[in-house]
DNA sequence: GGCTAAAAAGATAAAATTATCTTTATTTTG
DNA sequence: CAAAATAAAGATAATTTTATCTTTTTAGCC
């Protein structure tokens, strides 16, 4: 369903937001080796958040990643679209360019129902929110429980 | 959320069923022209599919790829897992190996009911049910409308 | 039996994704 | 202002997926 580099993406984003919680600004560094990432790749994937505003980032010395109130509206499917595109929100499931309601593939209707279920979820919660679950125990990032 | 070797396999089988309610075998050539899908690429996933005895085939001059009642039974979750694996259906969304229920990643919750969700849908109608559904005009399959 | 048409299998290639390495630019600190 | 730490950018490599090509096997037909 989700990319590698999405993978990678969606957990990183989450601890920067665990982290800026409590104020720090987190190196690539570290988040690759908190999210048990390759650091150069996960180094690349940040770099395109931070070009689309979904995360800040700060050169130099005591720098890194964070995240602030101007990002606290962002949630998964806008970083889900960032990295994987909305191949998996729209377009012919089967990969027909004539499909369309008047004229559906096999899956249209089935696959239309699926996909608002997973642009609800994908919606419903703020990146905050999902870092705020982590904080509380609730869920789990890390492969270290 | 379908690889195009997934895609390619999908139109093609329901393809093939279309054709064999017809009492007719399709050949690699037909079947790729027909789903829009390079040839050779089609015909290395249908032999996946007939060694995992999702289709039948036949070798030899007025040989090609068919089914029959002992094919009904197959539901798209079937063929889906013979070319894209369980990938879609198990595991942790976020590549995660120690998520669990006790030990939920984020996504968990979420991502369960999504998944059950796209098996429901991938299994309530058989690969023949699908083609009818072609046959009859309702849906529609190939870029010629 | 030999010819032909088709699937099967194996080898190769191209493209996309994933991963790494190196260099450059920026910023903080002393 | 120099040094050090860090993100950014660019170049390269490995792997996986997608695609193609060639050879072999099988089966029908004359």
């Amino acid at each position: 369903m989700f990319s590698k580099a999405c993978q990678y993406g969606i957990k990183s984003v989450i601890y920067i937001w665990k982290q800026s919680q409590n104020g720090q600004k987190v190196g690539a560094k570290e988040i690759a080796s908190f999210v048990d990432a390759p650091e150069p790749f996960t180094a690349k994937i940040l770099q395109d958040l931070v070009r689309k505003k979904i995360i800040g980032s700060q050169k130099g010395p005591t720098g890194g990643f964070y995240v602030g109130k101007e990002h606290e509206a962002f949630t998964l499917k806008d970083l889900v679209e960032v990295i994987d595109g909305d191949n998996l929100f729209n377009g012919c499931s089967l990969g027909l360019d004539q499909c369309s309601e008047s004229n559906p593939c096999p899956l249209h209707r089935e696959i239309k129902q699926i996909r608002s279920g997973v642009i609800h979820m994908l919606t419903k919660k703020s990146l905050k929110q999902l870092a705020e679950e982590v904080e509380s125990g609730e869920t789990v990032l890390s492969r270290l429980a």
